[in-house]
DNA sequence: CAAGAAAAAACGAACGTTCGTTAGATTTTT
DNA sequence: AAAAATCTAACGAACGTTCGTTTTTTCTTG
């Protein structure tokens, strides 16, 4: 699968992102009418993703989200409760369409290897998707509150066990060969995860997503597959 | 090598380091008496690590540094002219250290394959030693200004490079297969950080750096060792 | 070797800004 | 005209930074 024919499939469109959010949390959100809040939504979260990504949420000031969104200081206070909300509020709804997609994904019958390849496909490719998201949850998750931080991990190691799952059950089936699946998982997850922090570095080199998530498959079949 | 035998090797303690930061940013510095300067430069990166890499640089106040390194407001600023320098000279130090053991450690005479794990052991084993540096590093690489931030950047592809070279010699010399040694020195780089980066992670499952070295070691040579 | 002067270091109150947040007035939409 | 949405101005708190003072250390001298 290309990452064209991928982005057609998921339709992870802004708008569907911000409807979601709007009816998850209305009580937070003082206006009404959904076109309204879903166009200024879109508008906040867009801002408040590029300023964090480039100078982090904490430095991001109110009054900068305020003029990079062209909404007024008290305007965005109708879409939010406090700044620590909007954090929240981003980063939840950035792990549970990742679980979604994924659960969604990895969801086929197909023998362990091409689980495997459907698998970090479909994690790269919603990492380029959702690039700025992306960033955003690893960047800031270390400001995040107690509770909070609980889920970071809990998200963490919850895409991590899809791999381990897959391996394991390669293993099971002797379509891979002996080897410690919780720590293959552990590389192939590092090695997705630099393609969004370090996406400045595969842009100069020209690496195209769909090379780099065969490369990625590669390396790890490399080390896994049976010698028959 | 052990880790034990490389902390032993290269002594990376925290006061030679500040040693070397003092004599460096002399005119930064407004305490005169090297054993003064040194106890309370330790004092005060250690406690800007520490906060740091919990929090965030930017969202630790001077007020919370000064109750955390038992000093006050004003003291402070006899050792630094701005919380900026601060993040500066941290990280500086940081590529300085990171750039000088690496060098020493590949400018040995072996096969490319001994280079390979030689290089792949001293990365690792360095960010262990520092692992609170390293994490700064990271996560703090945006704070920074533009032209720190170019270092960043620098040093991020100066140890690539370190990697890049010795695969690419291998290749010359016949015992690596053909590859992309770039691409493989770059999926080595997003293991090795993992190390350092998800911490907790590795602790929780009693992974040891030695364990871990032999893992990546392996995990890259099962890719591009010939088959002779 | 003690005592006081000089130098060095540490201190903490205060400054001007900027922060997140709110409330009331104003504009836009229904 | 009523309701909904947006804006502006202002609040107290907290920020980074400075500076005059106090404390500690070092040096000088009888």
């Amino acid at each position: 699968m290309t990452f064209e024919e991928f982005s057609d499939r998921v339709r992870l469109s802004m708008e569907d992102i911000c409807r979601d959010i709007f009816y998850e949390n209305r009580e937070a959100i003082k206006v009404k009418k959904e076109a309204v809040v879903v166009k200024n939504l879109v508008n906040i979260y867009n801002a408040t993703l590029r300023l964090s990504n480039v100078k982090g949420f904490h430095a991001m000031s109110l009054r900068e989200l305020a003029r990079e969104s062209s909404m007024s200081l008290g305007g965005l206070y109708s879409y939010f409760t406090s700044k620590e909300q909007l954090l929240d509020i981003i980063q939840q709804q950035g792990y549970r369409i990742t679980r979604d997609i994924l659960a969604e994904t990895v969801d086929i019958d197909a023998d362990p290897e091409e689980k495997l390849k459907a698998a970090i496909t479909a994690h790269l490719y919603l990492s380029e998707a959702m690039q700025p998201w992306f960033y955003f949850f690893y960047m800031e998750a270390k400001n995040l509150g107690r509770e909070e931080q609980k889920k970071a991990i809990a998200s963490e190691l919850y895409t991590e066990q899809i791999f381990s799952d897959i391996l394991a059950q390669g293993m099971a089936e002797g379509c891979f060969a002996n080897h410690d699946p919780v720590m293959t998982a552990s590389l192939i997850k590092a090695m997705l995860q630099d393609w969004y922090l370090k996406r400045w570095k595969y842009s100069r080199r020209k690496v195209t997503v769909e090379a780099y998530a065969e490369v990625i498959f590669n390396f790890t079949i490399n080390n896994i597959k049976t010698n028959n």
